[in-house]
RNA sequence: GUGACUAUAGUUUAGUGGUAAAACUCCGGUUUGUGGAACCGGUAUCGAGGGUCCGAUUCCCUCUAGUCACCCCA
């Protein structure tokens, strides 16, 4: 039979967004059970809201450009401007403003939310993605930060990733501030588009970056040093903003390595996008040269709740996305191999031995096996196939010997090895499949 | 949003201004009867729409989708 070509239905999936078939989807339960794993694990506590929020939320936040043309925003039937969250922060924010004398503090939250931007899609960057956030809130101290990069690092090696595999650049949001201000002596318009430069400067050559600097400022840039000991150094130490923003990142970083994370360092160019952000920023970064880039990164943010009109709340927290996560795993060879979660499929000989089929798949379930049967009515060795397609590891075939008596052969595909048992043998039966 | 490149069967690819080829997959059949087999047969209005031409899958334009760079990056 033939449809015509225009009453035809595309199979594509929507423009930006991606099918997860069980294989794709089996990875995606891979991630986000070790995602949630690691959280919980350091005492957070999973959360989750709409993906529709008021769009108002996000005009209230930072940029507006990402509010007007890069969201999924419509008015609904109500009048009501709606948008799928392109971000959780806001949202978390929201939730903690409204019950915030309702919450104990630090409060430990984490979520794995699917978000949304309007964008052009290219590789590694679509339409719908998940990523895992983690906040805490309510402490102050560098505690807090540490906590929080120590989560990112025990995330990746819960993977199976070591320190070499990758690094976390950490640097400071108040210590750039400070120094743009007290040492360069920057203006609030040189200040912001320093560091937008910077931000930038791991793109482009040192040529551009100092030109660009140059035009800023008005005078040849040249970057204080802050790993050696100089006079230019001592000098800066003198003023006090600098020197407890300093002293601060020095803590961190002094800190994570004792507790042994080795692979952290100081890098100034560290900025990270969002305004928001107020004091030490990180950012972790893939050594392996066929995917050296940025897989995530995270910050401190205490005055993300000043939009609720509620004081502010001192908050950390880091967001990890799917796709770069799965990139990251794929080069490093981390990701297992796909086995299906149907453990045993039975291939029926004839369908007269339905009966005797799914009384061995009762027994085996009530053993917690997961068991499918083939009701197909094909050859077994069709059957067999279609088990090895759907990565299905064991199979039983049931026929007149099956039927007849209660053993019945329990056959491992990847290695043909075969075991004869009956029901009353669970033990001996879990012990081959699991 | 801007620019560049790409688009042939389910998949990966070949090819041509005179309506298309191969491998694998899938479906049906034969053979076989506890596994990726063999053989036979089937599956493409060459991304969509328009234009040039006697004739377009091939050349041109628009659109759509993908990839890359810019932008942006929660």
């Amino acid at each position: 039979m033939k449809v015509p070509k225009s009453s035809k239905i595309s199979t594509d999936s929507y423009k930006g967004v991606r099918d997860f078939y069980p294989e794709d989807e089996s990875v995606q339960k891979y991630i986000f059970d070790k995602w949630a794993k690691v959280a919980e694990k350091f005492g957070y506590n999973r959360y989750n809201a709409s993906i529709l929020e008021p769009t108002e939320l996000y005009h209230a936040k930072s940029g507006e450009e990402m509010v007007n043309e890069q969201t999924y925003s419509f008015v609904d039937r109500g009048d009501r401007e709606v948008t799928l969250r392109p971000e959780m922060t806001p949202t978390i924010a929201r939730m903690i403003a409204a019950k915030k004398r309702d919450l104990g503090f630090p409060a430990r939250w984490y979520s794995i939310p699917n978000l949304f931007r309007y964008e052009r899609p290219q590789r590694g960057r679509l339409r719908e993605h998940w990523q895992l956030n983690v906040d805490v809130f309510g402490i102050s101290s560098v505690e807090a930060d540490i906590e929080i990069i120590s989560m990112a690092d025990a995330l990746l090696k819960e993977f199976g990733a070591s320190a070499p595999d990758f690094v976390i650049k950490i640097s400071s949001r108040k210590l750039l501030n400070s120094l743009f201000s007290s040492w360069y002596e920057f203006n609030d318009e040189q200040s912001m588009r320093m560091q937008k430069l910077i931000d930038k400067k791991a793109k482009m050559s040192p040529e551009d970056f100092d030109a660009e600097a140059e035009k800023i400022v008005g005078k040849a840039f040249k970057f204080l040093n802050l790993g050696k000991e100089s006079d230019e150094y001592e000098e800066a130490m003198a003023i006090p903003n600098i020197r407890e923003a300093k002293q601060e990142l020095d803590t961190v970083i002094e800190t994570l390595k004792r507790r042994g994370i080795p692979n952290v360092e100081y890098d100034e160019t560290i900025i990270r996008g969002f305004d928001y952000y107020t004091g030490i920023v990180f950012e972790v970064f893939d050594t392996n040269p066929k995917n050296n880039r940025s897989l995530f990164g995270g910050g401190r943010y205490d005055d993300l709740l000043k939009i609720f009109g509620e004081e502010k709340v001192p908050t950390v927290g880091f967001g990890v996305g799917d796709v770069t996560m799965k990139d990251f795993l794929e080069v490093h060879n981390l990701l297992p191999i796909y086995k299906s979660t149907t453990e045993i499929m039975i291939c029926v000989m004839d369908n007269e031995f339905n009966e005797a089929a799914n009384t061995i798949a009762e027994g085996l379930r009530n053993e917690k096996i997961n068991v499918s049967i083939n009701y197909s009515e094909k050859k077994i060795g069709d059957q067999i196939k279609s088990a090895v397609k759907q990565s299905i590891p064991y199979i039983i075939v049931v026929g007149p010997v099956e039927a007849e008596g209660k053993a019945f052969n329990i056959k491992r595909l990847s290695d043909s090895t075969e075991i004869t048992t009956t029901l009353s043998e669970s033990a001996k039966i879990i012990n081959f499949v699991k």
